[in-house]
DNA sequence: AGATATTAAGACCCTATTGTCTTATAATAA
DNA sequence: TTATTATAAGACAATAGGGTCTTAATATCT
């Protein structure tokens, strides 16, 4: 269970993340993406190839190659990218998963899981690229020096 | 994907509540909970089965035989079904997953995703089979005659 | 005892997700 | 032009979730 995103999408989000903080016209290695943030490399090389179709990120093949972000990516949202990533359908399912639902003929914790999926929906909505990535440097620290803070 | 819970554990819910809603005294037939619910008949027998493990439902061989529900369960919560079908660990996905996380050394959205995800532990640590049972009527009704509410 | 009805158990299959590996292709630099 | 360095692409493997089917075991009824 991957808990409402897949791990592909999640890496995508981390690596575009990471991307957001990298100057923009200097190349990162697909490589060094997938060091730091803990991604198979091959398999990286896949999401970023998908995200690259969307023009999220663009690729540069050969010596000093790599990928950059696309500027407009900075806009992008969670839902965004959970939805190029996962597919539009991402949020379909439920916790219950009765057949034939609608507010007409709800099933007994319709009401509030409606509720808490709207929050959600909401939460990835809120998030834009750009106001993670000013945050994200604690946390590539703490990647690349594991085991520091044993308080 | 599925959004919080695996289809087994949607299943395991559903019957239970279906259960719970029939005479305690009453075997019910492995088939008819499955066409009842639109569940799978044998997929359903092993749910079922791991549910008489944890005496949670008690199954009754041969003529007249069936499952029923154990008293106790009726005191569930949805968390602790979800702990027993998808295993302790079944909330520790996250949005964006890195690793080695704790509030300690946050992602950018470490903060407000814990408040989401404490929403939802919540939400399923209080309800209950016994408060769910009860409102699950017309729902059933609803499965029985599909497609009458075309308003 | 024997026929019948029902769950128990396990072998098996299908699919999607996740991940690895190898080869092609493109760009740069010497 | 050639060597080098990168992504592109796709074949392939591993795993897990979801689902089917068959046979065994067990209870009841006649
Ligand atoms: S009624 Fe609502 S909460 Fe219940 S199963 Fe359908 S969609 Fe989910
Ligand atoms: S810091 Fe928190 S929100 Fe971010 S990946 Fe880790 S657990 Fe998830």
């Amino acid at each position: 269970m991957s808990l409402l995103l897949t791990k592909s999408c999640q890496y995508a989000i981390r690596a575009i993340m990471f991307l957001a903080t990298q100057p923009e016209n200097i190349p990162v290695l697909q490589r060094d993406i997938a060091e730091i943030l803990n991604i198979p490399n091959h398999f990286l090389g896949k999401i970023l190839q998908q995200l690259a179709k969307h023009d999220i990120v663009h690729s540069q093949r050969g010596k000093s190659g790599g990928f950059t972000l696309c500027h407009h990516a900075e806009e992008l949202t969670l839902y965004k990218i959970a939805e190029i990533v996962d597919g539009e359908k991402f949020l379909d399912g439920c916790v219950v998963g009765f057949p034939n639902c609608s507010d007409v003929n709800p099933c007994p914790v319709h009401k509030e899981w409606k509720q808490m999926k709207e929050m959600i929906i909401a939460f990835l909505q809120r998030k834009q690229i750009h106001q993670l990535s000013g945050k994200l440097e604690p946390k590539l620290e703490d990647l690349s020096n594991p085991g520091e803070h044993d308080a």
